[in-house]
DNA sequence: GCGACAG
DNA sequence: ATCTTGTCGC
């Protein structure tokens, strides 16, 4: 039976292999949406990049992108060639008021394991993580762990990192920093950025 | 009422 | 998200 919920575990033995970022963009009106999504091979480099690009058919409100960015990024998705063994997202996951953003959203629609990874806060208190990369602090809201502040890089500001489906957060911080190379944010999620902005 | 507010 | 000027650093 369908149960549009969070699962806040990893599948046994998780090791993903085909890591997938998806990212969206808008034209400058806002009246089209561009999304990008790129899988990336073991050692961070690129197998395979794909985009699609639609009317933007719901206006951006706080606590409700998945509305607006959720079509355009499945399209995108469909047309991986191989399928995804986790998906990177560029917005919240569980660090959401409801406990379900954008990641979340993906993640059940896709029944894979998602991550969210986003580049400044939607709610939450937090300590600012120590300074090296690889340091986090809790992501707290109402009395919950929502998710992690990670420093990614060192002299970087920390990115939000929460989980989405189908994984623990210690899973996520882990993976997350395992795909962060030369930048702050994790090449998939910086690569499909990259892409999208270049559909335009 | 006031401030905060993924992309 | 998008628009901006300059600035710093590899």
């Amino acid at each position: 039976m369908f149960r549009h919920e969070v699962v806040e575990k990893a599948p046994e033995g998780f090791a993903p292999r085909r890591i997938v970022g998806v990212d969206v963009h808008f034209s400058r009106d806002g009246a089209t949406a561009f999304a990008a999504a790129v899988r990336l091979g073991g050692q961070l480099e690129l197998e395979e990049s794909v985009q699609a690009a639609e009317p933007a058919r719901f206006p951006y409100r706080t606590g409700f992108l998945s509305f607006r960015e959720v079509p355009v990024a499945l399209a995108a998705l469909a047309r991986l060639a191989e399928p995804p063994e986790l998906v990177l997202v560029d917005g919240q996951g569980l660090a959401h008021p409801r406990r379900f953003g954008f990641a979340c959203h993906l993640g059940v629609l896709l029944d894979l394991p998602t991550i969210g990874v986003a580049k400044s806060r939607l709610l939450g208190r937090f300590a600012e993580p120590g300074p090296a990369a690889g340091d986090w602090s809790p992501l707290e809201d109402k009395g919950e762990i929502v998710g992690a502040v990670l420093r990614s890089k060192a002299a970087c500001r920390p990115l939000f990192v929460s989980i989405g489906h189908k994984i623990d957060l210690a899973t996520a911080i882990t993976l997350v920093q395992a795909t962060v190379a030369r930048h702050r944010l994790p090449e998939p999620t910086r690569l499909a950025d990259h892409l999208s902005r270049a559909h335009t």
